[in-house]
Order: C-alpha cells, then sequence, then structure tokens
RNA sequence: GCGCCUGUAGCUCAGUUGGAUAGAGCAACGGACUUCUAAUCCGUAGGUCGCCCGUUCAAAUCGGGCCAGGCGUACCA
C-alpha cells in the first residue's frame, strides 16, 4: 500500500515540477508514512508537504493541496484524503482493505508472523556468561531473559543463533572458590577453626553445602594434604556443582544454551599465547613496567590495559581476547555480547580487541543490561556474590512462576534501571499484566469451546460483514505485527513485542465485553470467529516468541 | 574529576526513531456479571515530559549547559 501511495505522490510531484511550479533539478526525499494516533487522522498520515514546502516556496497546507490536485490516481483501495493541521496529508482506507488484510493473515498466519530480514546468516549471541562461583542472581535473571528472547526473535527473522555461555573457570577466583571450599571443609572438620574466613572469600551457603558434600564422598581424605593439591581439586568440584545448579536455574527460567565455551580452554589450547603474540608483532601490545599492556587508547579507552601482569600471570582481559577472535574466526555476521551495565568500562576493551583483528565495527554489539535493584517494599537488599546477600533467581522465580517473572523482565526496555519489588511480584500474581494477555488467549479459546459445544453448521466466512469500528481497529493493530517484530528484531528491543502483546489483549478485552462473537446471526457469527481466530494466532506466536506459556483455560 | 545509563501522572513504565490535543497499568473514586470465563469492561480524577538555552514549520524525542540518582573508573573477575 505504502509503495503504491509513494508512486501516486511521487507522480504529482513530478508533475508539478513538469509545470513549472517550480523549476531545475529537484531529488525529493524519501516519502515517509506513518500510522496517526488519532483515527480521525486516517490510516495513513505523511508529511511531505513540510518536507518539501521550502523546495516549492510554498506554505506547507498550500503546498499539500497542490499536491493532492495533482495526483492522477490514488491506489483503488484508498477512500479519502484530507489535509489537516498545518499540511498532513492524510489518507484514509477502504474498509475492503482491511477485510483483504485480515484474509492475507488468516490464510497464511505463519508466514505472516514471522517476516524474513535475513536469509540464515549466522549469529553469536553471548549472555548470561555468570562466574560459576555461586549460584545465580535477579540480575542474571534479566540479562537471561532478554538474552533468551532476542535469540528467538532473530531465529524467528531468519538468523541462524548460536547461543554461548562463556564459562569463566580459569583464574584468580576459581583459586578463592577453592581456597573457600577448603576453609569450610577445615572448619567442619575441626582444623584451623580459630582462622578468620577469607576477606574475599564466598561466604555464601552453597559453599558450606559444597564442603559438607566432599566430607560425605571422601571424608578426611584431604585434610592432611598440601594446599596446592586441594584447592585446584576443590574449585573444580565447586565449579561443578555451582554450574548444575546454574543450568538448573536457565532451565528453570526457560533459557537454552547451544554452546558453553569454557576460558580455561583458551589456556589449554594456547589460543591465548597466540593471540599476543600475533598482536604484539602487529603493535597493538607492549611492554611496560614489566608487564603487557593492550593499547586500548586507540579506540578511545581512557588508558592502556594490562594483558600479562608482571608476575607472569594473565588478566582476565588476556582470555577474552583470545576468545573474541575465536568468536571473530568462527564466521559469524554479526556478534551480540549481552553484559550487565557494571562492565561498561570493559566496551572499549571490546571494540579495541575488534579493531585490532580488523573486525568491522557493527559487527559487534555489545548491549548493557542495565541493574536490577531488588527490593522488599521498600528495603533495598544489597547484592554480593561473595557475601551472598543476594537473593538467587530460582527463589524469585519459584515464588511469582516462570511466565509471570520472564514478562516482568520483558516489560521494561533493557537498558532502564529496573527496581524488582518481591512483595509487589508476589502481589502481581494476580495483577501482573502476562495475565491479563494470557486471558485474552484463553477467552478466545473458549468461545471456540462454547462454538462446538453448540455444534452450529457456519457458513464460510465473510470479512466484509465486520464493519464496526473496533473490529477494524482490531485487523489494524494485527497487520502491524510483522513490524513489530522486524523493529525489534533490527533494534534489538524485546520489550516492543511484549508492549505490543499488551495492546492487542486490550482491544480484544475491550471488544468481547460490548460484542457477542457467536449469536443468532450466522453469517456474522462467522465472520467474528474468522477475526477472533487471526487474534489468538498473532498472540499465541508472540507468547511463544517471549517464551510464555500460551494457556487454553484459566 | 572523567565515562556510561536514567529523570514523563502519587507509584511502575510506554511513547511508532522529529509530528497533530503526551499515553497505559497500579493506587483513588463511581458504575457493569441471568451473557462466548468479571484475571474483564465503562466512567471520573490525575502533567512545568528534571531545569535553562539553542536548532526546526514542528522537540518528551536532536545539540549545548546545569541539577539529581545509579553504575563504572584495578597489574579484580
Amino acid at each position: 500500500m505504502k509503495k503504491d501511495l509513494t508512486k501516486s505522490i511521487l507522480d504529482s510531484l513530478t508533475a508539478l515540477t513538469k509545470n513549472g511550479v517550480i523549476s531545475g533539478d529537484i531529488s525529493f526525499p524519501p516519502i515517509h508514512f506513518e500510522i496517526p494516533k488519532d483515527t480521525k487522522f486516517g490510516d495513513l498520515a505523511t508529511n511531505i508537504a513540510f518536507l518539501l514546502a521550502p523546495t516549492f516556496k510554498m506554505p506547507p497546507r498550500k503546498l499539500a493541496e497542490t499536491i493532492i490536485q495533482n495526483v492522477s490516481a490514488w491506489p483503488e483501495d484508498i477512500e479519502k484524503v484530507e489535509i489537516a493541521g498545518s499540511g498532513f496529508i492524510n489518507l484514509f482506507f477502504k474498509p475492503r482493505f482491511w477485510h483483504t488484510t485480515l484474509k492475507q493473515i488468516q490464510d497464511n498466519p505463519k508466514e505472516f508472523c514471522s517476516p524474513r530480514l535475513s536469509k540464515g546468516e549466522k549469529i553469536n549471541i553471548e549472555f548470561v556468561s555468570a562466574n560459576p562461583t555461586g549460584p545465580l542472581h535477579v540480575g542474571h535473571g534479566r540479562c537471561a531473559v532478554v538474552g533468551d528472547v532476542l535469540a528467538r526473535l532473530l531465529e524467528k527473522v531468519g538468523y541462524q543463533v548460536t547461543r554461548e555461555y562463556y564459562l569463566n573457570d580459569a583464574g584468580r577466583q576459581m583459586e578463592i572458590l577453592g581456597r573457600s571450599v577448603l576453609l569450610r571443609y577445615y572448619q567442619k572438620l575441626g582444623k584451623n577453626t580459630d582462622i578468620p574466613f577469607l576477606e574475599n572469600g564466598y561466604q555464601g551457603e552453597y559453599i558450606q553445602d559444597i564442603a559438607a558434600s566432599i566430607i560425605e564422598d571422601k571424608g578426611d581424605l584431604y585434610l592432611s594434604s598440601p594446599e596446592e593439591e586441594v584447592i585446584p581439586l576443590f574449585s573444580k568440584i565447586a565449579a561443578e556443582k555451582i554450574l548444575s545448579q546454574i543450568k538448573q536455574d536457565l532451565a528453570l527460567t526457560r533459557v537454552r544454551f547451544d554452546r558453553w565455551f569454557s576460558e580455561n580452554s583458551l589456556y589449554e589450547t594456547k589460543v591465548v599465547e597466540k593471540a599476543i603474540t600475533r598482536l604484539k608483532a602487529e603493535g597493538w601490545i607492549y611492554e611496560n613496567e614489566g608487564a603487557l599492556w593492550m593499547k586500548t587508547t586507540a579506540v578511545g579507552d581512557e588508558k592502556d590495559r594490562v594483558v600479562i601482569r608482571s608476575s607472569g600471570e594473565p588478566t582476565y582481559y588476556a582470555s577474552d581476547i583470545a576468545y573474541h577472535q575465536n568468536k571473530f574466526e568462527r564466521g559469524y555476521a554479526r556478534i551480540i555480547d549481552i553484559w550487565g551495565a557494571d562492565h561498561h568500562g570493559y566496551v572499549d576493551r571490546i571494540k579495541a580487541v575488534a579493531k585490532a583483528f580488523s573486525i568491522p565495527e557493527d559487527t559487534i554489539s555489545i548491549l548493557l543490561v542495565q541493574l536490577v535493584r531488588l527490593l522488599h517494599g521498600k528495603t533495598q537488599i544489597n547484592m554480593s556474590t561473595r557475601k551472598a546477600t543476594f537473593t538467587p533467581l530460582a527463589e524469585v522465580i519459584k515464588e511469582v512462576g516462570t511466565d509471570a517473572a520472564r514478562f516482568f523482565f520483558l516489560l521494561r526496555r533493557y537498558d532502564t534501571h529496573l527496581d524488582f519489588d518481591l512483595d509487589l511480584a508476589k502481589k502481581q500474581s494476580s495483577e501482573n499484566p502476562v495475565y491479563y494477555t494470557q486471558y485474552a488467549h484463553a477467552r478466545i479459546c473458549s468461545i471456540f469451546r462454547e462454538l462446538e459445544k453448540q455444534s452450529l453448521c457456519l457458513p464460510p466466512p465473510d470479512p466484509s460483514l465486520l464493519k464496526i469500528p473496533q473490529e477494524i481497529q482490531i485487523i489494524q493493530k494485527l497487520s502491524l505485527y510483522p513490524q513489530i517484530i522486524s523493529e525489534a528484531a533490527q533494534s534489538l528491543e524485546p520489550h516492543r513485542i511484549t508492549f505490543y502483546l499488551i495492546e492487542v489483549a486490550t482491544l480484544f478485552h475491550k471488544y468481547y465485553n460490548h460484542y457477542r462473537v457467536i449469536s443468532d446471526d450466522l453469517d456474522l457469527s462467522a465472520a467474528r470467529l474468522y477475526l477472533v481466530s487471526a487474534v489468538r494466532t498473532v498472540i499465541a506466536d508472540g507468547l511463544q516468541l517471549l517464551g510464555i506459556s500460551t494457556p487454553e483455560k484459566m
């Protein structure tokens, strides 16, 4: 439709230039249409008269009139054209247009719901990647859900997506983890009980549990072994146990991963070493004060960053350089990293890696998901993995349910701070908009159950019987679905889908409360069932995309 | 100090990429179940879009400057 309209208006504009209203070579800006928020302004509107007013040296309103007068033919489905305000051109469609649209949705719902943006290019999306040193907290949950829905969304529009979890199973924190377990192990067996716990150790109860389980398996076997031997073993045991807990938490959240990438493997296969050698040769890494530094200032970082400490130990950044090089070399058209916003200082470092390996800047997107502040009513809960003062994600999900938790995370833009009030979340079990949306779906299912019960013999649906403004409005809203999907995928903003679905549900609930779908008028009933079934198609598709269930009864 | 994010109704948030009279939900108040599910609907009330300049026919949206909050600013991960 927009294409035809563009043609009509463009024809008029070229006619105007030929008639000598203006002279010279004119290149017209692209004609942009938008859907007015008020239906009295029509189905589509364009601001072209404003944009061209200076070129034509005419007031916008006058120009709009001139343009309309010179249109030789509007598309068939245009009912009327109006000029409003100081120069908007408002276009009104014939109802027929919307009836055909509805038919298109129903004829091929699958194709309608999944617009193609890609022919199968590969995308890597890395998210959560929480260290295996403790259970996931609510902040991780937000990243998990946002990442998961982005992955689903990109898959839907045609990309081939790899969901990846980068596992930090190397380095100093693993040592601290092992040492924390060891201390609890000693304590439980009555050794060194007078020594205070590690300043920077992990203090959570789960550490005690791990120590206890080791005692259960092996008793005091390690009591007299040297620490250098026991600590690596304990970190390994602890990391494995915690990782399996993390996997459970993710499963509970309905988040799945395709690949678990071990940081440690980068050292074992010498990939880190090779990457550093290469960057050194290319002048990206230099030596100073006994340490190796990466020139991150080249991409605007405020200072260069250490890659290898003067002690010879690599920093976290070293393996991350290798990790990203590895991702670049795996041939993805696009790489998306989703991080908690507290890592934002790290963005320049990764950009430097991309630049050093000559990766175009727009290949890699780093999404910073803003922090979640956990509240109990008005009191804030501090979150620290080390001190274990956080509330585990699993606990929250068990309280409010997976559907509600996911919906809640998707109900705000990921780059805004999120206050998660546990008290409210519990209350929201009946107020949460997720139920509102699901309820619309359930109600429609119920209509069809009723239909079966009455065993009516309906004629084939005739969409042209849908004449009430609310019915047209619903079709208009439904017709936007593919566009919403595309925009959400392009801008990487899953929340748009959530808001859209609530809007669809709202229109449906209002309609349902005012009009009966099944009535004595069988022709009308058939047409309305046709409409309502399209609503169900879109809501179900959208909820599935968000990883939320579509109950048939509530 | 510097950098990133945020500031919209009492609360929690949207705002079609610069459009027309700024919208929802919750909370408050008043109404609607003999009906395909009332987890719903209808109505009332609620605003200096943090503040000030600027760009524009047009600014919540873009630019600059302030103010406030959060986060970051390690040879930690």
